[in-house]
DNA sequence: CTTGAAACTTGCTCTAAGGCAAGACTTTCC
DNA sequence: GGAAAGTCTTGCCTTAGAGCAAGTTTCAAG
């Protein structure tokens, strides 16, 4: 399956739109492609895109005062993902954008973006949809982080991605999870 | 000023619309009060509405299976607010609304609501607006949560609301903190 | 295949915050 | 005003997780 048709797919799911609609949608979009460890934004910089991410992954992290890094998300297959903070309020972003597997991406620039979400219907569904889950998916995150222990945190990440331990390494894990890898080694043992 | 002036006031910064414009808004809707640590909504229930916090101030709390009370967010004047996972999704609400000061509100139902979302562009622009600022605020929360230690995030809080330990009881601070009141005791004795 | 560099694990110690208990202070309401 | 209930503080001990150091495994590059 090609790219632009996981995108159509993800976009018919959500608003029901025909591929005569998804012409003028699909133009945005531009594929690229990231090896491991690449950078789609860093910190500072303000974001300019916003990308749909097609095959593999990427985490988007803040490195704190202390030097240590704090992973927020990690976007797979069949997400969209970026810094919506930089992104809506053209602030520079305090989080990068790193690949951490080969990634292919379609990429669609911020002015097109919002473009399309004041002047095409489906897209304004999809960005109220994208913004909608992006919440939901934060207040759950909170709740987790204030009232669940280190190992229930560990469990609830692993019923949502089993694979997660073998794709990404422990320290982004960890760093996501909210521990020390040193922590999360100790965790593993008591699984 | 009254009640509608607040709310007119809000969605005009926001979208720059006429009072023409306003008037079949206004229209969906209706004032309501509440006493304190009444609710607005309990756990279990789904959300039916939502609200803009004229007077006064209401939490969104959480208990969890230890029984343990997780406050996520104050809403204060001026601002919108509702469980809009359970609004959004029709799922039963894992939270409660409870007012914490003599509260007044404009009340606008679900229904209402999200028609005016879809057939209302100031309305949509004003929803996209309220999920961008819950998700940046949630974003920022998350970072908060994982990387500052609980003096640091206390300080914080009262950078952002200084009235709010004279508002608002200890224990509801505490719980928003996701520490517990023993510890917020003491840590205001090191401010 | 070798070698160096990361990444991961684990023993030990330390610290921030939790939690109990007891006391002080505040509201509330008859 | 006084009793009762709730809220806040504080001493003491416990605990989850942090952090260092030293060893082990994994992995990439020559």
């Amino acid at each position: 399956m090609s790219q632009l048709d996981l995108l159509y797919r993800y976009m018919k799911e959500r608003t029901g739109l025909s591929e005569q609609e998804f012409v003028p949608i699909s133009a945005c979009f531009q594929p690229f492609s990231y090896k491991t460890n690449t950078f789609l934004l860093r910190e500072g910089e303000v974001c300019q895109h916003n990308y749909f991410v097609t095959k593999g992954s990427f985490r988007m992290y803040h490195v704190n005062a202390e030097g240590m890094e704090l992973t927020r998300y990690f976007a797979f297959e069949n997400k969209f993902g970026t810094n919506l903070t930089s992104l809506i309020e053209g602030s520079p972003s305090i989080e990068n954008l790193q690949a951490i597997e080969p990634l292919e991406v379609l990429r669609i620039s911020k002015s097109d973006f919002f473009g399309l979400v004041e002047n095409n219907p489906p897209v304004n569904k999809i960005y109220r949809n994208i913004l909608e889950n992006a919440y939901i998916t934060s207040q759950k995150r909170i709740y987790d982080l204030q009232g669940m222990t280190a190992l229930d945190r560990l469990r609830w990440l692993l019923g949502q991605y089993p694979m997660i331990l073998t794709r990404i390494p422990s320290r982004m894990i960890a760093s996501y999870l909210g521990i020390t890898p040193y922590t999360l080694s100790r965790l593993k043992a008591q699984l």
